[in-house]
RNA sequence: GGGGAGGUACCCAAGCGGACAACGGGAACAGACUGUAAAUCUGUCGCCAUUAGGCUUCGGAGGUUCGAAUCCUCCCCUCCCCA
């Protein structure tokens, strides 16, 4: 093992803050692998590149010789999180689990060593706990302490519902740390709390407190608010090649700069020297060579580069559609999903939204032949070979 | 248990008997501009219909009325104050 201080001076890179630093680095200091213990939530089996901040400083905790945990809150998972939309979760069958944890691990050992990790579910423990042990781990917390937590503190005030149940889970999640005997947590700036409580729990066991990590949080491809599956701005880590390569082109040049920073270990003053395309193009290329291949990297950017910069039609396979009588664009545009409805389709015609083999249509009423095989295009994103 | 305030389209949020498919903002989509950038500007944004127009929407179920998102009854849900 790396001495100490070489170990601190890597860990510390694109961290918020760690409480507490010293604890950290004694440690580090004992030369044993620590238990690095980082929680992700079954709800969401669609990992995107907010979460790989995380799985980064993860795989760094692994390089080093430590112990990593990756824990599904399989259990907390049917609680839900209380990070504000409140919907009521189904609770998850045996079987929803495992497939989920499948999907995860899929996903996760894109970045993390499949053999030095483990995998582990807080049901294990959680489901054990009698309802007495549940009901005492309510005198561990105030109510006052918990409304000191942001979040909760803006939905009291904004006069929106906190069930008390979510007032238990920071306690269940925390529970996660005594169980694991976790050295270390990670999380972002958001599980703060909750990742304290981890501490404060294992102290009245008697444990030597973990020490918390927080990380950034990945700003979405908005550039305004975090990356997340429900808000609908993330680039999911199984988004096809092309996708991810366009979403990363369409975000701005600031928020590119912060993927940069977040995301690889590019030097900055290098990238901003860079034309804002080129860095931008640079960056979709390694993003996709890295949850797929340099291959289809290559490729997503040739492909990119046809449709968008030359606006050239990509090469496709032709969809056959059957249509019983009169093929009017309308029905076409509907029939291929191309729109939702005919009165979008109508509309996206009248917004000259709609090519056909390279012609703008403009007449709703447009009329396809039969028999043949049309290159029809919608917006800048849509684009099809439908043979009638 | 008592008193008060609410539930409106993807989200926020007006409307409070006819002119409402429902103001406004955001998101989304399209066009212009570009680096498919971002920002900006313009348009669209329930469904069907080429138009006229029709149909289904305002927590749920009934009712009053020529006519209801708007009034009444019951039910469900949320918030606040008092206990």
């Amino acid at each position: 093992m790396k001495p100490a201080e070489q170990q601190m001076k890597l860990l510390l890179r694109g961290v918020v803050e760690v409480i507490q630093e010293k604890e950290l680095m004694d440690k580090l200091s004992q030369k044993r692998p620590l238990r690095v213990k980082a929680g992700f939530d079954p709800t969401a089996p669609d990992l995107h590149l907010g979460h790989t901040v995380l799985l980064h400083k993860l795989k760094q905790f692994q390089d080093l010789g430590h112990e990593v945990i990756f824990l599904i809150g399989d259990f907390t998972g049917m609680i839900g999180d209380p990070s504000g939309v409140m919907e009521s979760r189904k609770s998850l069958t045996e079987n929803e689990v495992r497939e989920y944890a499948k999907t995860y691990e899929r996903q996760v050992f894109k970045i993390l060593d499949r053999e030095r990790t483990k995998i582990r579910f807080n049901s294990e423990w959680l489901g054990k706990l009698s309802s007495l042990d549940f009901i005492k781990l309510g005198t561990m917390m105030t109510v006052a302490r918990m409304l000191e937590r942001d979040d909760f503190q803006k939905r009291y005030q904004e006069q929106r519902p906190i069930s008390i149940l979510e007032f238990y889970y920071p306690l269940i999640q925390g529970y996660d740390s005594v169980a694991l005997k976790s050295d270390v947590e990670l999380g972002g700036t958001d599980q703060k709390f909750n990742l304290l409580v981890g501490r404060e729990l294992q102290r009245t066991r008697g444990m030597e407190p973990q020490v918390v990590m927080t990380l950034p949080l990945l700003e979405g491809t908005d550039g305004v608010r975090k990356m997340s599956k429900s808000y609908g701005n993330y680039i999911a880590l199984e988004d096809p090649p092309a996708e991810m390569f366009g979403k990363v082109m369409s975000v701005s040049d600031t928020l590119m700069l912060r993927y940069y920073e977040l995301l690889t270990d590019h030097d900055l003053d290098a990238i901003r020297a860079m034309h804002p395309m080129e860095a931008k193009l640079k960056l979709a290329e390694e993003l996709v060579s890295r949850y797929h291949s340099k291959g289809a990297a290559i490729e997503a950017r040739r492909d990119f580069d046809q449709k968008f910069r030359k606006k050239e039609f990509p090469a496709q396979q032709a969809a056959r559609i059957d249509i019983e009588s009169g093929a009017d664009v309308v029905q076409v545009l509907v029939k291929v999903g191309m729109a939702k409805s005919k009165s979008e389709a109508r509309r996206l015609i009248q917004q000259g939204a709609v090519d056909v083999d390279g012609r703008r249509i403009t007449d709703i009423n447009h009329t396809l032949s039969l028999g043949k095989t049309y290159q029809i295009k919608v917006g800048k994103k849509q684009f099809a070979s439908v043979s009638l």
